[in-house]
RNA sequence: CGGGGUGUAGCGCAGCCUGGUAGCGCACCUGAAUGGGGUUCAGGUGGUCGCCGGUUCAAAUCCGGCCACCCCGACCA
């Protein structure tokens, strides 16, 4: 490809509004425009990204005994009220209505859709199991989308849905897929971490997520170095430091003006943070409800979610706090009627604390629990931190944050069991398929790449998913030899079936240089009068910094082998 | 949805306070010189000033409403 004809221009400064190294890239390598918020096109060098990375999710796909097919976008929303996501997916959901005025959703996802062409072909334990995939558009209407192509609102997805006859069966497929997912990383030189991790709407028990750690990934994940443990902290637990046991002593009201938080409570009343009790309102599904923690802990929201059952969960507004009749500041659960109160387990340990009194400036010294509360639902409702003991072996847990590149779940028979999709064992019983889905977002994938990837200069793309392998410099143009030989050293680059991109362009080295180093094409061959005195070109690899003078002669073999050496370092066997 | 911010040429910005019909840099076009890390000079093309309404002789500028986009939070495979 010549550069002088490439769709896309280079550009030197950046919208303001890109924050995410991967998004202003992207910007300034001129490989995505924005069309609304979380809505792109893709323009030739970022498509031909997007193309390589799908070709090697489809080839471990069917690796692993995929069957690819296509499913529809436009979905009839009784479908999804059939199963009742369309309340757990909520607002994320697009619907639109036909001209007769029919409800339709555009695919935020296709459990339903593949589950009932499922039931449409399979009745026997023979057919199982079974493992379909789609590489195809999604639609979510994000509350926020953010930081370029990780979180948007029309994405390209990979998803496969396995159809299995029991438990172990999916287990299987499950742990086929665990493995396909590692090749894929593997193959598009992106270290992943598997970590544990809430089901979401999607819903079903086991499931984990493939993260990219890097500084700026939106999800935080707690892990232990001793073993291994690791989830999204949406789903993390841990063991809470236990307080002292002390003997209770008895309620004291205490004047506390102008103190509304746990910080300056517990400064001014002279008691660490985690001897107070801090009290949070949601609104569950409608309902107001009173959440107790321990004032140095923080409200983990899935898991509350979780705990309570509810399809939305959101902070009470202060007119609604007010309504509820509580007083905003010195609020507790004591004395609280007719409002559901959850707590989180970490109530159950210590005694003694301070907690607001339900009047304006006054709280509670000796609060003790049950004694002088109660609640109708003690749960883990916390958020695990670093520096707490691991749940599986007491070690202390450390975070980080990454970007969710994959996501698998166990979905079990929930949806079978809704939609009707049963099939018959060997004695003629009748069963629910056990069911499993396992996605990737391209888009998230190949962003993450950059984020991973780069340097102050620009992209440096792996040699699997790199859009051009060599990045053909030639300068001085005006230069008849410089000229010919760069012709010709890319016809025949071609004719061998190497994929080249041409800097064809009259422009300054330090132009050509910049953008060279910009694209993150992974070799970069310049050609000058300086390298033709010695019959050479200059090779040089995106990732090192030294470059040397190749003989021009049997340089094609040479490109070769260096775009071989870097897929092999990439193939899943190494 | 709550908080904050921004909309002026493809991109980055100034002009707005104090109304007089739009400017700078990059990019783009023409020419010349230069040139191994975004080179220089000269000339040139391109704008319904987000949209609607109001005030005014006159609105990018003042007033009102709306919309879009970004950031933080909420939310979110």
């Amino acid at each position: 490809m010549r550069i002088s004809k490439l769709f896309g221009k280079t550009q030197r400064e950046v919208p303001a509004e890109a924050e995410t190294v991967s998004h202003q890239l992207l910007l300034k390598a001129g490989m995505i425009y924005q069309v609304a918020s979380g809505v792109y096109s893709y323009l030739p060098l970022a498509w031909k990204v997007l193309k390589r990375i799908e070709n090697i999710i489809r080839e471990e796909m069917d690796a692993a005994g995929g069957q690819e097919l296509m499913l529809p976008v436009l979905q009839p929303l009784e479908l999804w009220q059939e199963t009742g996501r369309d309340l757990a997916f909520g607002k994320g959901l697009f619907t639109l209505s036909d001209r007769r005025d029919r409800k339709l959703a555009l695919g935020p996802t296709h459990e339903e859709v593949i589950t009932e062409l499922v039931i449409r072909n399979v009745n026997s334990y023979r057919d199982l199991p079974l493992l379909l995939y789609q590489i195809q558009t999604k639609f979510r209407d994000e509350p926020r989308p953010r930081a370029g192509l990780l979180r948007v609102r029309e994405f390209t997805m990979k998803d496969l849905y396995s159809f299995d006859s029991d438990e172990e069966g999916l287990s299987q497929s499950y742990n086929k897929m665990l493995q396909a997912y590692q090749n894929i990383y593997t193959r598009c030189g992106l270290p992943t971490v598997l970590v544990e991790a809430d089901s979401g709407a999607i819903g079903g028990k086991d499931s984990h997520e493939f993260m990219v750690l890097t500084e700026t990934g939106e999800d935080e994940i707690i892990y232990c170095n001793n073993c291994g443990y690791s989830a999204n902290t949406e789903k993390a637990e841990s063991i809470k430091d236990k307080l002292a046991d002390e003997k209770p002593l008895p309620l004291e009201e205490v004047d506390t003006p102008s103190i509304t938080s746990i910080e300056s409570l517990s400064s001014f009343l002279k008691v660490p943070q985690s001897h107070t009790l801090k009290v949070v309102f949601y609104v569950a599904d409608g309902e107001f409800v009173i959440v107790v923690i321990r004032g140095d802990i923080e409200v983990n929201e899935v898991k509350l979610k979780n705990a309570l059952h509810c399809f939305e969960l959101r902070l009470a507004t202060e007119a609604e706090v007010k309504q509820a009749g509580i007083v905003a500041g010195s609020a507790s659960p004591i004395g609280i009627s007719g409002i559901r109160v959850i707590a989180d387990d970490s109530i159950t340990s210590g005694a003694n604390f301070v907690a607001g009194a339900n009047k304006p400036d006054t709280h509670f010294r000796n609060v003790n629990y049950p004694r002088d509360f109660k609640v109708d639902l003690i749960a883990d409702i916390a958020r695990a931190r670093a520096g707490e003991g691991c749940p599986k072996c007491g070690s202390r847990l450390s975070s980080s944050r990454g970007i969710e590149v994959g996501h698998v779940f166990k979905l079990g028979t929930f949806l079978s069991q809704k939609l009707g999709a049963f099939f018959v064992d060997p004695s003629g019983g009748s069963h629910p398929m056990v069911m499993g889905c396992y996605g990737i977002g391209l888009g998230r994938l190949l962003a993450a790449a950059i984020e991973q990837n780069h340097d102050d200069k620009g992209i440096i793309w792996s040699m699997s998913i790199a859009p051009y392998h060599i990045y053909l410099c030639p300068l001085y143009l005006e230069n008849p030899q410089v000229a010919t030989v760069a012709e010709t050293l890319y016809a025949e680059l071609e004719a061998q079936g190497l994929e080249v991109l041409f800097d064809d362009r009259q422009e300054s080295p330090g132009v050509k240089f910049n953008d060279a180093d910009l694209l993150g094409i992974p070799i970069r061959v310049t050609i000058s009068p300086r390298t033709l005195e010695k019959n050479s070109a200059e090779i040089k690899k995106r990732s090192e910094k030294q470059s040397q003078l190749v003989p021009l002669e049997g340089i094609a073999k040479r490109l070769k082998e260096l775009i071989s050496e870097g897929l092999s370092k990439l193939s899943n066997s190494a």
